[in-house]
DNA sequence: CACAGTACTGGAAAGCATTCCGGACCCTCG
DNA sequence: CGAGGGTCCGGAATGCTTTCCAGTACTGTG
């Protein structure tokens, strides 16, 4: 004890540049391990392991002598071989159809913030929104072995995916998604029914009686609440009708079905565009046809993205906290992955009017 | 070969005694592994090895007795294990500033396309802007014995970073950086200067005499470039000053510098946003004073977003292909990793005119 | 004083696959 | 018929750590 007392305590750090050439045979030959840190030390391996992990039976003297040694070698564990040895990862995946989407893009910030302080990595991969790259993602992923999945599936419906996640015992949280399966996932999902009412109320109260949604694909949770929640919404009103037009999310999508529906025979009064590409596609057509918001047409969008705010007429929009949807996602994974059971938490919408919502024409 | 059909499955292992308990449970719990394969086959694990590396010296016969036993017990290789014997693996990590930053999101896509066709996986950490995480992930990364990296760093002076990075073996590509250092890194770098000049090449044809560049933090190469190419294009058009305000990618500061240029004796009568959550202060402050573009104030913005194509008027850009870049990038540290020397690729910028760059007032 | 209990420590197996080496076997040429 | 070669395959070492088990030494206690 007093013997490493006695050593100069500023070696290990101050060293750092100092022992740059005396490192020579670390630093150029195979970096030290866990082998050559025993035999300084003069001590087994065993010993070296339990000082490192912080095992209670460890003396003091013991885990000064290794602790030194550990300083004179530089010695880092290799994460391979831990992981080898116990199993653990300590990485998760995240399957995401398209992160060039800056709502995807909030998600993956907040869960990756919310893992790393866990001491998680992040493993990312983009389906491009592609449902079979979905499956071969998560196999990929699998054959890493991550401890847990974070899941936004570009589809749900899939039936190869859904026989990779049937087949996998791995932790598994879905990002608004809903799969058809007995297994209990966790979820963290968005309360889109209340934003779509919240705005068909106030379509109504303005008196729009043609409202349509053009929604993405009507493969994933998003799509198919806001559909149920426009026709739900519509029942309160009677004489109001609702137009639905799903298929994926893309400005090419926005922009086709918003054409479709204003040269129909009966025009919608208002529009909600289920996501941002699609609002993208919905502008593009409306501002190529002359058609004027709010004059002519009202419309709402869903899920904010950041130069929004300036558009005019300022946009009505349904909106949720994505950062905050990442970071429940990766609680609920980290909780699972403490032992505790599938989860699943619901955060709210909500819907902000703006001028984009005016009076019907006439 | 019906010679070694013949022969009893051998006996050596005396830990047969141990894998009966485990037995039962293969099937369901433990997923098999080499050993099990081999066993099954009735040959050594070296030989399975080397069917499912298809090294060459193996018989057609003994390849179908493997693939049986594979096929059978659905074998599927601890990619762990092969990391660690090997020491490749197969991953790489991006050090990104903020992936919620619609620019770095289609980076890291056109990486982590790249990537995975080539067979890695890619690890992402967030520095959310503060430069002394970079260095951190840095070394995280390096635990993990990722084979390479991609670095958009949010401060290229730090030393700590400069400093895990001059120890650093790892092949790395910096993402539009430039670092002080000797080491000779692969790069990707945008030609900013060329934007700027044709923006500024238009601003004073337009007659603007006062141009302000609002730019990012000064500590990534991108905000250098722009501002030395503004100083650089002015140095041409005698009597127009440039007007600097360098900060961070924020729009806080965008907002913030704004309005200082405006409260200024002599204010701008062009503004360059240096990114788009810059774009977005600026944008806020014009508005909060009523400043109408171009009017009262031309306007051009660097990077483009998805719905900046709505903003009235439309918005004049210096533009560059993100996509592209990730591609790039990842290609640039694939031919690291198979042995090529580290090389710069320079990608254009372009300056698309538009509403938003009109005649200075008066 | 002896035995139980405590506090550590060392040894070795395990985790899973890759790879070098030596050897068995068969063919061919002298 | 034997030597030289080529083709394949098995054995064992290797990469690096964790962990179970057994053993040592010493303290406390009846």
């Amino acid at each position: 004890m007093s013997g490493a007392a006695a050593r100069r305590p500023k070696v290990p750090k101050a060293s750092n540049a100092v022992l740059t050439p005396l490192n020579s045979a670390a630093t150029l030959t195979d970096r030290a391990g866990m082998r050559e840190v025993a035999e300084r030390a003069g001590v087994a391996m065993s010993s070296v392991s339990r000082v490192l992990s912080g095992h209670p039976d460890v003396s003091s003297a013991m885990r000064a002598r290794v602790m030194a040694a550990v300083e004179a070698l530089g010695y880092e564990p290799n994460m391979l071989a831990q992981m080898l040895r116990s199993g653990a990862t300590h990485t998760v995946g995240f399957v995401v159809g398209d992160i060039s989407n800056p709502l995807l893009a909030q998600i993956a910030l907040g869960a990756e913030v919310r893992l790393r302080a866990a001491g998680y990595a992040m493993l990312l991969t983009n389906s491009v929104n592609e449902a079979n790259l979905d499956a071969t993602h998560i196999r990929l992923l699998q054959q890493r072995r991550v401890d847990g999945l974070l899941l936004s599936l570009s589809d749900e419906t899939s039936d190869e995916t859904l026989d990779a996640l049937t087949r996998s015992m791995t932790p598994s949280v879905l990002v608004d998604r809903d799969l058809p399966l007995d297994e209990p996932f966790s979820a963290v999902l968005s309360d889109h029914a209340s934003g779509i009412h919240q705005a068909v109320d106030r379509l109504v109260a303005l008196g729009h009686d043609r409202i349509a949604l053009v929604a993405g694909s009507p493969h994933v949770r998003p799509t198919r609440e806001r559909i149920n929640a426009l026709e739900d919404a519509l029942e309160n009103h009677l004489g109001v009708v609702g137009q639905v037009r799903s298929g994926a999310f893309t400005e090419a999508h926005g922009k086709a079905a918003t054409r479709e529906l204003l040269a129909g025979r009966r025009p919608p009064t208002a529009i909600i565009a289920g996501g941002n590409q699609i609002l993208v596609g919905v502008l593009d057509e409306l501002g190529a046809r002359k058609v004027r918001v709010p004059a002519d047409i009202s419309l709402v969008t869903c899920d904010d993205v950041p130069l929004a705010k300036f558009f005019t007429p300022t946009l009505a929009m349904i909106n949720r906290d994505p950062y905050e949807i990442g970071l429940a996602a990766a609680g609920l994974l980290l909780d699972q992955l403490s032992g505790h059971p599938p989860e699943t938490v619901i955060l709210p919408t909500t819907f902000v009017t703006a001028a984009s919502c005016g009076r019907p024409p006439r």
